[in-house]
DNA sequence: CGGAAACTGTACCAACGGTAGGGAAACGGC
DNA sequence: GCCGTTTCCCTACCGTTGGTACAGTTTCCG
């Protein structure tokens, strides 16, 4: 069982590499059995099809995620006592952490799923839901845990802003790669946090 | 050569429709044909391979797409005299428009071909970054205006913000379709609206 | 009427997703 | 050390798809 998952894991890097850089069409089975060393046999043994295959990518995808954002918002709450200091410092980390990417984000599985919509199950497209509903869940507690302490100066739904972040992000991915600018993301982030820090700060200067 | 262009258009739309549902792998040429009427000879006789409909189908969409934003903000700026003001009913404006669409936005083609990139050639990246450069301008035209008449009160890079309405769109699409909530890209517009008013209005109550 | 444009028809090819089934190492538990 | 399960390999096959080649035919327009 230990080495099943080893190969498991081979199948899965190699795919995720492919699928972000060229879509589920564009990469073929026999591309990742030659480069996991596997026979096709050994592929099926695995998957039952491309669509569990594309079922895993996306649910460990989603799971690493999740911890990276874990480990960059606790860490940032460490840091900082005052809740919306934390969340700025969150996305200042994480901006830092994008930049540092040399070739810039490699790409969104969920947005890559996105834009392939109807060529997957309903199982695959409710993990989606699933995935984007916890960064809603995630970064909405933040902004309820800020205003518990600070007053917006605009009334906005806490929802909708919780949305904003997980917006930039996938938008940011997008615009960086269209322009070829991998900068781009991370200062996006950052315009998103100073509009944040706006809408919260009581007036200034 | 006005029957050519009328089969050609007739294979774009049903090409347009079949890609932004299920990305550009799961577009099978034989489905075209038959959804146009054609036979696969004739395919051939307008698009030399499945790079050139691409290529074709992406001029033909940021096309349309710069005419839809050349109406909406013209209108907006007929509308309001102050390049703030008139920005601001221009995002208003857009957001209604995306909002009255009953499936929800389409999807992006320029995201589209962001998450295949490699599975294109240059010529077809390079109309992509020039789409997100021509946003990059028309967005970067109207800040610049704004900032003649109103200082904003957080030094911001007027790329990055123009960038910002791009990123905004472009995410707002992929989690609108991650969600399955078509209205949760007219709102994060909206969203962005008021944090561009706060940007720029001087304090009030 | 003629020539170009806009196709059709047929035949073919390689790559790909997927299926079927028979085997064979490798590992773990007893 | 034996046994069964897991983890694969091998071979052969199928339908679909993107794409090629090329000859023939219809349609349009000047």
């Amino acid at each position: 069982m230990r080495k099943g998952e080893e190969t498991r894991a081979k199948i899965l890097d190699a795919a995720e590499i492919s699928v972000l850089a060229k879509g589920f069409g564009g990469t073929s089975i026999d591309e990742l059995i030659a480069e996991t060393g596997i026979t096709k046999s050994g592929f099926f043994y695995h998957f039952r099809d491309k669509n569990e295959l594309a079922k895993a990518l996306l649910e460990r995808y989603v799971e690493n995620d999740e911890r990276i954002y874990d480990e960059i918002f606790s860490r940032a709450r460490e840091l900082a006592d005052d809740p919306l200091q934390a969340f700025l410092l969150g996305l200042k980390l994480l901006s830092e952490l994008l930049s540092d990417l040399p070739n810039g984000h490699p790409g969104c599985l969920v947005a890559v799923i996105c834009s392939h919509e109807r060529s997957f199950d309903r199982d695959i497209q409710e993990i989606n839901r699933q995935a984007a509903l916890m960064w809603r869940r995630r970064f909405g507690a933040m902004f309820r845990d800020i205003m518990r302490v600070y007053r917006p100066r605009e009334p906005l739904d806490v929802d909708q802003l919780a949305d904003m972040v997980s917006t930039v992000i996938e938008g940011g991915i997008i615009l960086s790669k269209a322009l070829k600018e991998p900068k781009n993301l991370p200062a996006q982030l950052l315009v998103f946090r100073t509009f944040v820090r706006l809408l919260f700060q009581p007036a200034a200067t």
